[in-house]
DNA sequence: GATGGCAATGTAATCGATTACATCGGCATG
DNA sequence: CATGCCGATGTAATCGATTACATTGCCATC
């Protein structure tokens, strides 16, 4: 036990020493594992062996300083805990591994001044790229970014009048497909329970929700926006303003900005005897995997998460590559509306 | 729209041009960063200003390749998108970037050459120290990774025997716990809904089950040992399992091996118009953060995710910078049983 | 047989920061 | 006044790989 942990690291092989095994110039081991067809068989053999007796591997610092590039991207994430992100970050890992790219994660949930730094590193040449899971990059690092010059793609989150490359659903058509869902099931007193105000996701949804209520000819009524922030526990409070108010002028539907508010808000609704969908029909946004557990299963958007981060990662390859901007700039996915058990038409 | 991304990056400030600026040499620019204190209140002052003029910031990996370190630390995850994963990282996270340390993340989740990668990053001198997120690296990458000799942690799955530090809780006592409240409560017919033979955690687990019931002198009965894998879908085939028996022989509680199982399992029960926990009891075990958000809310065993993320990088930490193992190597963190609603004692 | 071309390999400059060692000037001490 | 020390700064070696350019030798061509 406690066997102490060799304290020195043995000196690593150097491409000198695979040189002097082999019997040839570093230059020539750089080129057998850069361009194998260029060198002789008989020298690609012996540099090889050479290699595999020195366990050489290469300097990845020393590489990077030399061709001025480091095989990294940068992801900024808003909350590596939710799960949402989390789905979309294995598509972006997915391409970007499979293009020998490595990523480093940058977790925006935490002190501001980890932001800062994380900005630094992709100043400091320490990523070839970045990928940008939110809109809301701290100002002055929104600035410094740019400033940079590296290359930059954003995804899930729709920022409009931006010249970088952009992967999203479209939200707002989104979320009026959902809230249309409502009204043909013939819903006509529909709540909106809302994310936090400045958040564009959530702006663009309840832009969505509302020209679905418009064209339906329905009078949008204020009371029924509810506050939220995209979290559970506003979802319960959201459920518990509509218990407060009188039966009568309760809405027989809700679209929920999210999934994990729809979810907080039929569990209240359920606490308090009353039933969904059949009180009470409630469509969610984003398909957390979640939505399709949990009781009554969620009627919800789902995102085509694992693409969403799988298209953007290969839009940013093809920047960092060819170093020239898509055709398209605005690049959306499709999402579908899922019907699950939480909707169903009013009661008579 | 389209605008053309500058192609060529503008040839970033070096520390050259720094010194040029503040007419001093590259040594004491460096020196101004690193130590401010050692160079003169004026020099510092005009250095500084040079460096604001410049927008320099260092290249890292120049920086990198000369002092042999690179201030990063690779973290192996089975799967990213499991949020019980996610939040240990997060405590990761926080510990790492407040030492300035950056994180990549290998997410095994995946074809198994990425892992090979991963590994051949390390070796390749890309990080400074590593931390296993789970038992089973792959047989030959583990071995290069042992003898790369870069600093180790495990966290969560404890690997009997091993020489690096790790930080888990005690699955085998917490198990019992959890086996334990269900027998206080009165239950004599409890099943185990298991994940992967092969896992160690599951191991564990299932040894704490059988501690409880021996010690209460219950009989283990074999037949409500239920298959899984620790996935949602398994907890469904639980469910029907159970369900498949006649209701005489059906247990009155269950102990699944993590709570996304009992989950599953519980929304089969409640389809099959039983009720938990009126009709069957449920544990879970690792406090994923829907447990409290279903319904019912999940009784469970809560591990103390970000702490565990926390403590292994405090670890590591420790372990990079003064190079030698902590005194106790087996860090064990306390578990909690988390009373809630899905449990209670059987019926008369 | 001289010449040009080409394929294979070697030599050395280069990337940008850190830092051991050298230098310089000033001041205190004997 | 000479000596030595110290603090501030400069000079240049160094980290390890890549690659432009140089070199070598061989073969084909005239």
């Amino acid at each position: 036990m406690a066997k102490r942990i060799r304290q020195i690291r043995p000196k690593a092989a150097k491409i000198a020493d695979v040189a002097q095994l082999a019997g040839v110039s570093v230059a020539t081991v750089s080129r057998t594992l850069a361009r194998p067809e260029v060198v002789t068989e008989e020298t690609r053999t012996r540099v090889l062996a050479a290699v595999r007796d020195t366990g050489y591997t290469p300097n990845i610092s020393a590489r990077n300083l030399r061709v001025r590039k480091t095989m990294v991207v940068l992801v900024a994430v808003p909350d590596i805990a939710n799960p949402f992100f989390a789905e979309v970050l294995q598509g972006i890992d997915d391409t970007l591994s499979a293009s020998g790219y490595g990523l480093i994660i940058a977790n925006l949930a935490g002190p501001p001044e980890k932001e800062a730094r994380y900005v630094d590193l992709v100043c400091a040449g320490q990523a070839d790229g970045v990928l940008l899971l939110c809109g809301h990059v701290m100002r002055s690092a929104d600035r410094d970014l740019r400033d940079a010059h590296v290359p930059l793609v954003a995804a899930c989150e729709h920022i409009p009048g931006e010249s970088f490359p952009q992967v999203t659903i479209d939200n707002v058509f989104a979320a009026r497909c959902a809230a249309r869902h409502l009204i043909d099931l013939g819903h006509t007193r529909i709540a909106y329970l809302s994310g936090p105000k400045s958040n564009i996701l959530e702006q663009q949804r309840l832009e969505g929700f509302r020209q679905a209520v418009r064209e339906a000819g329905i009078a949008v009524d204020a009371g029924l926006i509810l506050p939220g922030d995209f979290t559970f526990a506003t979802g319960v409070e959201g459920g518990r303003a509509l218990l407060a108010r009188a039966p009568k002028s309760r809405p027989t539907a809700l679209f929920a900005a999210n999934d994990e508010m729809a979810i907080g808000l039929i569990k209240t609704i359920h606490a308090a005897g009353l039933r969904v969908p059949k009180d009470l029909s409630v469509v969610g946004f984003d398909g957390i995997a979640y939505a399709d557990y949990c009781e009554p299963t969620l009627t919800t958007i789902v995102q085509p998460r694992r693409d969403l981060g799988a298209t953007a990662a290969a839009e940013l390859i093809a920047l960092m590559t060819t170093g020239k901007a898509p055709a398209r700039n605005e690049i959306r996915l499709p999402a579908s509306l899922v019907l699950r058990d939480s909707t169903c038409p009013p009661r008579a």
